[in-house]
DNA sequence: TCCGTATCGGAACTGCGAGTATCGTTACAG
DNA sequence: CTGTAACGATACTCGCAGTTCCGATACGGA
């Protein structure tokens, strides 16, 4: 179970010329950055090193294959979280994480971020479960709104979580995939309307 | 704007030796076989030839290039409809229409043929329109049935009815993308309550 | 019947990129 | 100082995927 090959042992020496601390992240900062613009399989180690101004060496002495590199980048990219909102009402509390969500997914970043990490799940199983994780955060916190709107009995108790926490993820991947506009912050009321009524007269 | 590549001409030829009938679409079988298991940069020509019986050249002569290839074989499989329901219900038809979804997202094909197109539709904007029109097609029937819906006053009239036909198919590859596991037909009933009501107590 | 042509399968060719090895150089420990 | 290991650069091997070439073959037309 291979973490991150590099930032694990490198303190203990006291021999020869130590490493520059700050190769690691300019090489992992331009991997992350070909990765997003192209994906794994348009992208060579040629160009990372190039980009991070260091030689193939210094990359190989690091990471020992360029899936290694690419694990090791996309992991630096999903650390950010969501902040949690709690307003009172179910209402306010999607508003605002609908918001958020919506907000940043209509960034450059955040679009190149989103295809980024579907097409690298699908390629490869270790990137997949860093993403998979990520999305289990966030709708960890969705999920710990709702119960508290239950608690409040301003939601059924016995809705299926995992629907109503993942639909709209589902939505954004499926716009993103079949290449549709995605949601604006226009429509996060009738994003909100649609999570709570449903479409019944 | 290139269309099949092969299929067009040939009938016209008089002269030479003229082309196998089914050389087509032993090859166009062979690939997308192979691209359904391994995605498109994990097949190699060599091997659709070797698994066609036929010589590569036999392939470069149809196509002009792999990415040709995929297209073609990819458009082959986007053909089958799912059928209309009209139960008289909005119920029914959603029962109907998601179960039959459901069901087929859970054999092998369809789970492989869900994943291979996310993957392709983002690596070829080609073949991710082959996709978009493939989801559309599907879309309209929903739509269609939520008008019907609407009619009968079973449905308000103000929903917003591309989420109302999208977020189950985004829900499956949200779940696809994750690795997590996709509804079954036991969820069907759940699906459909969510998409009717909501959460809202 | 025999020639020209376009097909066939198989084999050769080409280019590119991952990964390795080797420079001379440099920064630090002892 | 001296030894060691990292450094950037460069040249290299090697595998393999895409593409093209070749001798053989099958058919249409004269």
């Amino acid at each position: 179970m291979p973490e991150q090959d590099s930032l694990a042992a490198p303190a203990k020496r006291g021999r020869g010329r130590p490493r520059d601390p700050e190769t690691d992240s300019k090489i992992t900062r331009a991997a992350s950055e070909l990765l997003l613009l192209r994906g794994f399989d348009k992208t060579t180690v040629d160009e990372v090193a190039a980009r991070a101004g260091v030689g193939k060496a210094t990359v190989y002495r690091r990471w020992p294959s360029k899936e290694d590199l690419a694990f090791a980048a996309m992991q630096s990219l999903y650390s950010d979280e969501f902040p949690e909102a709690d307003t009172g009402t179910i209402e306010g509390d999607l508003t605002a994480t609908y918001g958020s969500i919506i907000a940043f997914v209509n960034t450059e970043t955040g679009a190149s971020f989103l295809r980024m990490s579907i097409m690298e799940s699908i390629r490869d199983e270790r990137i997949a479960s860093l993403y998979r994780a990520s999305t289990e955060r966030r709708e960890e916190i969705a999920r710990r709104t709702f119960e508290r709107a239950i608690e409040r009995g301003e939601v059924r108790a016995d809705i299926n979580m995992d629907m109503a926490v993942q639909w709209l993820g589902g939505l954004l991947i499926m716009r993103e995939v079949t290449g549709r506009p995605l949601p604006t912050l226009d429509d996060v009321p009738d994003l909100v309307a649609f999570t709570l009524r449903g479409i019944r007269a």
